[in-house]
DNA sequence: ATAAATTTTTAGTCTTGTCTAAATTTTTGA
DNA sequence: TCAAAAATTTAGACAAGACTAAAAATTTAT
């Protein structure tokens, strides 16, 4: 049975497998983990003596199959943990990561698989990481960073990435979510300019490394056509075209009981004082919810000149 | 922020208290924790440095108000968690003990309440013991172990203890479940001889120790009426009483979608070759259950000469 | 009351995982 | 190519927790 430290070696190293580096130094593992390479190299020699991973001195260490296969297994109940998070006790997608570093290290044969089981087999945890499976199997993620592709792509945000905790507050607070289209409009060391569901987004390149889109093709794309429900103007009408990835759980579950499913049409109908909340018309009915809420809405808005005869 | 060893030092301090020990000594800490007394010596003195608890040479512990609050935190922590494995993850109330006392560990301000709410704020865990509120506040057992009581006496199961785990694994095997009633007609050091739910159950008097039991008055009692449908006999006709507490979650959720509902009429219907499953009609349909689901159904055994006219 | 038995503490070690400082190896770049 | 810089390893130390053996205190039993 390993400890929750050499287990956490295993991630790192994984991790940094999975990454771009060429060779898994001493220098990045101790980054990784905020540890100094002395501690580094101690744990390599006992993890090596395991059969974990391969070393040699000064050549940077590599996860033997045994050492990916239990890495992997990690992985599989971190992401898990955090979907139960925030599917089955209604976490924000962002306070569960350092829980889920917590519970990934519970010791069980049938736990995790339980959990699974439970949250109904998820195939990604709420950051849009894939879960690897049982057998340790795990999708590739074939998108890149933002600052990869050139002006004028247009891509889907896959994943957001919560570390480290200072750029991932930024991106939240900039109000950026997996699953919303963007259109790069401007792209250099400087800056990374985008276009996403009606807004302008500025950001450092080092920010918008954290967030990992795929490319659409043009066609693909509802030309700026799909923004969320807190953008519908008033006057404007608009069809919802579904609820957003990353609301889960018993909030999906409310706001599809409210009657926002996809294809119903939908308006504002009345605006409070700071504009939050506000009460859209739907199926005849108005309905007052947070903005907070009204941004997981997906719509499409529709043109008000063509009235329905 | 506490080891988890502290925590679980103070958690042996605490219910070593709350037994009927005199002092809280070295050596009674230590058989607790399976550990030596002069290590138990050596975290008392940590302890003590951190106001947990009061402690002079020679003279024992105690928990200071502090150390007990967070005791009663842990202790509550482990409870919820056994209650969501058994009920959400569908474990056996016998398998939950080890995984709580890892769980028990994880440290947020907020993940247990949580938990509490999605579980609808249980007051017991599956062995029967209480939950500590928020506050802090224990409700007290007020039974006592079999062996306490004299001959004749009618009681019910309101605590089954899990440690040590061999003595709970006789327990487990014997059949015997909270919440039932039983009727003591032998008591002495060599055994310990009570009927319940129209079986037989000789006991060593230390099996017997781990089983709590509320003593009830003679009124109270359904005289030996009570059974578990697994009992009930061909040609037999029996009215449900209930579905045993001990049965919670899913499984719960099915019997009663399958129709075993209070007050509902039942007979066998139909004997498999190994008598498991059995059929069972109610209300005019035949229903198949295996015997391990049928003990969860508590059943009131009617005179069947007295027919309905 | 006092010797024997038991309990508790102390002293000294060991393991795990971490750190700093120093030594060694590898990489960089003039 | 070779000195300087950077990366890596080694040496030595420390804190947490646990253990054994021995010393000290307390309890029990004559
Ligand atoms: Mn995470
Ligand atoms: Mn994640
Ligand atoms: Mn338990
Ligand atoms: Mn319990």
């Amino acid at each position: 049975m390993l400890s929750q430290s050499e287990e956490n070696y295993l991630k790192a190293i994984f991790s940094i497998e999975l990454s771009n580096a060429k060779t898994v130094s001493t220098t990045l593992i101790a980054k990784n983990l905020s540890t100094k390479a002395s501690s580094v190299t101690d744990m390599i020699k006992k993890l090596a003596d395991k059969n974990l991973v391969n070393y040699e001195k000064y050549k940077g260490v590599k996860l033997t199959s045994e050492g990916k296969e239990i890495a992997l297994n990690i992985v599989r109940s971190h992401r898990i943990w955090e979907v139960f998070l925030v599917d089955k006790l209604n976490y924000n997608w962002d306070e569960v990561h350092d829980l889920a570093e917590q519970l990934e290290h519970i010791k069980s044969t049938t736990l995790i698989d339980k959990l699974d089981k439970l949250l109904g087999f998820p195939k990604h945890d709420p950051h849009g990481d894939p879960i690897p499976t049982e057998a340790g199997e795990i999708e590739p993620i074939n998108g890149k960073p933002i600052p990869n592709f050139k002006e004028g792509t247009i891509g889907r945000i896959i994943h957001i990435e919560d570390e480290p905790e200072i750029i991932y507050k930024q991106i939240l607070a900039e109000d950026l979510h997996i699953g919303s289209q963007l259109h790069i409009v401007e792209n250099n060391e400087k800056r990374v300019v985008f276009h996403s569901e009606g807004e302008e987004y500025v950001l450092a390149p080092i920010v918008a490394n954290n967030i990992t889109i795929t490319e659409l093709l043009k066609e693909e794309f509802s030309e700026e056509k799909s923004f969320r429900l807190s953008n519908l103007k008033n006057g404007e009408e608009a069809k919802i075209i579904g609820i957003s990835r990353e609301c889960r759980g018993e909030i999906r579950r409310r706001l599809l009981d409210l009657g926002f499913v996809i294809n119903t049409k939908i308006t504002v109908d009345l605006t409070s004082p700071m504009n939050n909340p506000r009460a859209y018309l739907v199926r005849d009915t108005s309905i007052a919810i947070r903005n907070e809420q009204a941004k997981f809405i997906l719509i499409e808005k529709i043109k008000t000149h063509a009235k329905s005869h």
